[in-house]
DNA sequence: CCAATCGTCAACCAATCGGTTGAATAACGC
DNA sequence: GCGTTATTCAACCGATTGGTTGACGATTGG
């Protein structure tokens, strides 16, 4: 009964999971590494990166005992689709998204 | 402490949330008419609009005593320049969003 | 004036969320 | 083999969510 938007959204309405997402933006992370640093265990990192899994906005592999967390962007396309329709917004400004990173990743991230 | 992006995304991560901004697409409406089509008490409606108004995604005024949903996509573009940094994708696709409304819209709106 | 309409408020409920801790499982390196 | 590292699981907690119902205040039309 659960819409792949529903996830989505719900998943990105965190700001700990936007925050890991644009970590992963840079590179693939270890779980272990994902948690670094964020002031809290890991076993809640853990459990916000099952819930970017779920919504497919990651995807994590296990090669020995580590597991590996790689973004997955197909799923923010229909989101982003869904979204744009309601605003005819201009062409993408990268360099909005630019500033808004850099603003984000000023804020304390808890 | 609360992110304007975390009011957006939650918002939106309600399927009758998003319902109702994809009914007041078409036109404005009053607070009544929107729960119409919805099983579900007025009460839980107006309690949607309200996180609607919240998150910056429909204006609220009241004439008489008719309270009048608007949609406002501003606090949208936020949110879509966020996404569409991760994704890369390409100039939007209206066609697309077409689709994906029609699909919504055939959907059982609970 | 008065009954009906529009919408919110307040109290309540079960379910989910975001976090914790401690134990468990699995793979590594020496 | 054994301690160490990587990650999840399970139980628990308080706060929030999405819904209900019933009462309430404001505005309307006849």
């Amino acid at each position: 009964m659960e819409n792949r938007l529903d996830l989505v959204f719900a998943a990105l309405s965190d700001p700990t999971r936007r925050a890991i997402l644009t970590m992963l933006l840079e590179d693939d992370m270890a779980v272990t590494d994902v948690a670094e640093p964020f002031e809290m265990s890991l076993a809640a990192i853990s459990k916000h990166l099952t819930i970017l899994t779920r919504a497919g906005l990651i995807t994590q592999e296990k090669r020995g005992r580590v597991k590996w967390c790689k973004l997955d962007p197909s799923a923010l396309r229909e989101a982003s689709v869904w979204m744009q329709g309601f605003g005819q917004f201009e062409p993408v400004n990268l360099d909005a998204f630019e500033r808004f990173l850099e603003e984000e990743l000023r804020e304390d991230p808890n």
